[in-house]
RNA sequence: GCGCUCGUAGCUCAGUUGGAUAGAGCGUUGGUUUCCGAAGCCAAAGGCCACAGGUUCGAUUCCUGUCGAGCGCGCCA
């Protein structure tokens, strides 16, 4: 990554202001575009820059030519060991050792706070993410979402952001009818009334069967005979399977409970409703993930949001009416078909209460909305814009990551998830099957936009495969040579590590150094994976290390052992940002 | 058909916003413990970065096209 930001750790600043200054001799109008890059070998040194390669075509100078001048005015530097000239005009930079050991004291002053960003601290960002329908359990694609969402916005923190996290509850829509509805039929099926099939559309997973008995033993359900009669005669056809429109079924079925149950049913709903999100709300805390707000989409028809964006809409001329309904045309800002916001028979469709979620978004008055979206919702993302665009808002300040699909795999086998019967995996059972920790490292273990093939047996395997344990095995061996040890590790802080100059040691302070950039540049990038595939390296350099040297008998002990506790620090920090413990002992 | 995301080692995937000799894990092969935890380490083998053009000092990265994969294209949410 060429480093360019403005949130720059001390040291890598500095080497810009030191390049800074020659480069003003030379060509002024460059030196805001000079970059500084971390190396990839040792013997690249410890940054480079390829400035003079840039800089040649327009001083109609070779490239070595360029760097030759700069490199002849660049000062001497406590800094600096020496700086080459090298392959087509690069400049590497070698660090002094002391330079180079300084991050291992940056650490242990800093503790959990090193790579703590206060640059940005007045950036107030929402990140809405999970938000499924309450009308089930959580399962393994939520449960993507809600690691990813979770890592991320944590990431966010770290890099100075203010950051609230947000689920968006779909409380108001016909999901939560037909959730309803199917749990008053599994009711009057329990006390024995009813006459006709469990429709097939209905939600048919065993935890509708127990919130049907919960009601059961809650609430008086009425003169359950008289309504299933009732509902023979308003809605013919529940006897007929495969007969008729399905959908139109469940609709008549539907308006037949709103009117025979009457305040039964909004105390029923509500208490559907009630019930699912507690489960949610349960399974997402075991998972280490938790909210700031529950957002009720039903709060923004209650408040009349709706129907105010509706209007503002329709008064910048936006809408028009066509064959009942009223549509937005949003062709006119980019999207590809005009859409639908009230429906012919009056009621707003899902996209006219998402306009007014995002509009209350922009109005709490964030800098920045980050939107955790499945990938399936893809296509939606230009008409969101485009009304937020008609309505003036700026869209530059909404991002959407989105997250794909998860396929587990069993024994090399792909597990089969069938959503029609209810016998889809949840996140509740992976989490009892892998454990919390692998389950939220594997989950960002893949960029986010790919699809993820989730290796059960790997994720449930106590063995050197799981990169779950290659990572927390290297913080419990340090914990274990701090305690035999037995020293304070405060007294680190005050150690020379000018002994520390074996090449695992310097490859480490690299590492090291690199975290408060890779924070940043995770932040920016809304990808937690890059953290999880630098704990994986930064875990691979230590154990190398751990092999090549000793720590405690010998004369560089307590110079190693301040490395270690610094390295310990850094793991501990990243894990906890994915959401994955650091034990001390395994 | 149109749109979005992709195509990198046998498999699963990274790749520092265009840099030098493209990396890791698994798998394969061969080593490694009188010593701080072997859930570890060291080494070898494995590549036309899908293909063809273009942009420039320089392309896995940016642009165009072809082939191939996944997803989306409701008055559902």
């Amino acid at each position: 990554m060429s480093i360019t930001v403005s949130t720059l750790p001390a040291l890598e600043q500095n080497l810009i202001d030191w390049l800074s200054g020659a480069l003003t001799s030379i060509a002024p109008e460059y030196v805001s575009r000079l970059t500084l890059e971390r190396t990839r070998q040792a013997n690249h040194g410890d940054y480079a820059s390829p400035i003079a390669l840039q800089l040649a075509k327009s001083l109609r100078l070779p490239p070595r030519e360029v760097a030759q001048r700069i490199l002849a005015l660049l000062p001497p530097s406590v800094l600096i060991d020496h700086v080459e000239l090298a392959g087509a005009g690069f400049i590497n930079i070698f660090l002094s050792s002391a330079a180079r050991q300084s991050v291992v004291m940056e650490i242990l002053n800093g503790g959990s706070l090193y790579a703590q960003s206060d640059q940005e601290n007045d950036r107030r960002v929402l990140v809405e993410f999970v938000s499924s329908n309450p009308t089930g359990p959580l399962h393994v694609g939520h449960g993507r979402g809600a690691a990813y969402g979770a890592s991320l916005c944590n990431i966010l923190e770290k890099a100075g952001y203010q950051v609230h996290r947000e689920y968006y509850v779909n409380d108001a829509g016909r999901q939560m009818d037909i959730l309803t509805v199917s749990t008053w039929l599994r009711a009057l099926n329990n006390t024995g009334k009813l006459s006709f099939p469990f429709p097939a559309n209905g939600y048919q997973g065993d935890y509708v069967l127990s919130m049907a008995q919960d009601a059961l033993d809650r609430f008086s359900l009425g003169d359950t005979e008289n309504m299933v009669s009732a509902l023979l005669h308003a809605c013919p056809g529940l006897n007929n399977q495969d007969t008729g429109d399905e959908e139109a079924q469940m609709d008549c079925l539907i308006a037949s409970a709103k009117t025979l149950l009457g305040d039964i049913y909004q105390n029923l709903h509500a208490f559907v409703l009630a019930q699912q999100l507690s489960d949610c709300r349960d399974d997402l805390q075991e998972f280490g993930v938790v909210f700031d707000e529950w957002f009720s989409e039903q709060s923004l028809f209650d408040s009349g949001s709706v129907a105010k964006i509706v209007e503002r809409l329709s008064e910048a001329g936006h809408l028009y009416r066509d064959q009942g309904a009223l549509w937005f045309r949003s062709t006119a800002f980019g999207d590809e078909k005009d859409r639908v916001v009230q429906r012919d028979n009056g009621l707003y469709t899902y996209f006219a209460s998402d306009i007014a979620y995002h509009v209350n978004k922009f109005e709490r008055g964030f800098d920045r909305l980050i939107n955790v979206w499945g990938a399936d919702h893809h296509g939606y993302i230009p008409r969101v814009e485009a009304a937020l665009i008609a309505l003036g808002y700026d869209v530059a300040h909404l991002s959407v990551p989105l997250v794909q699909f998860v396929s587990l795999f069993r024994q090399g086998e792909k597990a089969q998830m069938s959503t029609r019967k209810g016998q889809f995996v949840t996140l509740r059972h992976l989490r009892e099957e892998v454990g919390r920790d692998a389950a939220r490292l594997f989950y960002v273990l893949r960029k986010s936009d790919q699809h993820l093939d989730f290796d059960l047996d790997l994720a449930r395997a106590q063995s050197q495969d799981n990169p779950v344990y290659y990572i927390q095995y290297a913080h419990a061996r340090i914990s274990r040579v701090l305690e035999r040890w037995g020293g304070n590790t405060d007294l680190l802080h005050s150690v020379d590590l000018s002994a520390l100059i074996q090449p695992e040691e310097v490859e480490l302070f690299q590492i090291l150094r690199a975290y408060p950039v890779l924070i940043q540049q995770a932040a920016q990038e809304l990808a937690p994976h890059l953290l999880a595939f630098y704990l994986r390296d930064l875990a691979a350099s230590f154990h190398g290390y751990y092999n090549a040297v000793p720590f405690l008998d010998c004369p560089e002990a307590l110079a190693r052992l301040a490395l270690l506790k610094s390295i310990q620090i850094v793991l501990r920090d990243g894990l906890t940002l994915l959401g994955v413990s650091a034990p001390d002992v395994m």
